[in-house]
DNA sequence: GTCTATTGTGACCGTTTCGTTATAACTTCG
DNA sequence: CGAAGTTATAACGAAACGGTCACAATAGAC
């Protein structure tokens, strides 16, 4: 999934740069000129990096780290300080940043260390799925993880990203009931906007890949006036 | 079998306490105390995790990082830093460590994060480890891993250095997705930024010289919206 | 240094996929 | 039964994505 950056900076010209060439990079990319607005999106915007100024209007960017972190917001911050001021560095260490770079900086530099602190946080969480098996078997029905696949009485099922990632989604909780809102947040992202109705779309289309008779489903099941689940019914859990 | 860890610590307290736990845990431990020759016994020891600090004589472990992946060395390693540079770890990861751990530590933690990154590797390599033979075979295509030669229906093509890593790093696990930020960050280094669209092109060349119909891919085939694939259709593995 | 092979980047085009809309079918409840 | 609300289905256009080619940049050989 697209990787989601906040960049707070005042100066106009550095952050259109630096959103500009993040963006290049295939980052989502929002960006903010002051403070106050900026800690108010970090909280609530989801994101997975956030680039963040010092010296900013209205409040500072060692603040902004300090409010974030005592708000239990992990997201990474990579701090931009002015060049001689190494207390700032110091303390916004100390305030929970997790990178700094001091202006000015190439831009080359810039996305080095953006990527490798998301690759630190990749890192970071793919250790929690280390138990999880790679397959999930349902009577007929095979789903490999690792390898985006899917088979149905041993045949291979052609299922595009999406797709994979509802049924995946569902079929990991077999008989968790969600609501087209809770599948939009997790599948499409919490930052995404858009219609419910989005959502049956892909079921149906799910459907027609998945079940022998897609008007009286055997896997994907609609529970009325809530949502979706997927069938417990011949649930065995996945391989060892 | 026995795992062999290499310690490279040149605090002698540290370096002996290090090898002393992980020797009660049932693994070969060899220690070093200085970088350069840290980096040579990691060439040439064949050990199965490299613990490394970061702040050594002769040559930082940084450098040791660097130098032993872009000698396709792929022991894991561990990190020490110190508390609070920050950067360093950054850079380190960037340079190729799996792992970090700042002074001073826990031993409790420090075994945990062998145990796991060990774990981590064998669970990436048992299929590998046990069948690691120089070549790969599927159907009529043949990759000759330490002649760096590929064979197509017994006749040689000649691919170039990035093609030939591209291809063996998707054909090793056949079947298995890649994004195209992981083949960057795999075929080209984690240090390396440039355009995922890079990694199109090279594909497009890889196909152009292995496939029959190349607008019709037999093995490295299109994941859309997610990456590429190498083929698992076929797959036999290499002879033994 | 020059020449060549290789690699990275940009532009264009065709295809796949997705979100939306419209309409039909179904469920629930009065 | 009929009405209101909910879901299913099919179809369409737009947008995202990947394939391809040409060219520029770079590295490597001589």
């Amino acid at each position: 999934m697209k990787r989601r950056i906040l960049v707070i900076e005042d100066d106009q010209d550095i952050n259109k740069l630096v959103a500009m060439n993040l963006r290049d990079m295939n980052y989502e990319v929002e960006s903010c000129d002051d403070g106050s607005r900026g800690l108010q999106m970090a909280l609530t915007g989801s994101f997975d990096l956030i680039v963040l100024d010092v010296m900013l209007p209205e409040m500072d960017g060692l603040e902004i780290c300090r409010q974030l972190r005592s708000a239990q917001q992990l997201t990474p911050i990579l701090m931009l300080t002015a060049k001689d001021s190494e207390a700032d560095r110091v303390v916004g260490l100390e305030m929970g940043a997790d990178d700094y770079l001091t202006k000015p900086f190439s831009v080359r530099e810039l996305l080095a260390r953006v990527k490798a602190l998301l690759r630190r946080v990749e890192m970071l969480t793919a250790k929690q799925q280390v138990v999880e098996s790679d397959e999930l078997r349902f009577g007929n029905l095979e789903i490999r993880i690792s390898k985006r696949q899917v088979m149905l009485h041993g045949r291979p099922v052609d299922l595009t990203s999406t797709e994979f990632d509802l049924l995946l989604y569902m079929a990991r909780q077999p008989g968790l009931v969600f609501s087209r809102s809770q599948l939009l947040d997790k599948v499409w992202g919490y930052h995404h906007t858009g219609y419910e109705h989005t959502v049956n779309s892909h079921i149906n289309r799910l459907r027609t890949k998945l079940e022998k008779d897609p008007s009286n489903p055997e896997y994907v099941l609609t529970v009325w006036g809530v949502g979706y689940k997927f069938s417990d019914a011949g649930a065995s859990t996945g391989a060892h």
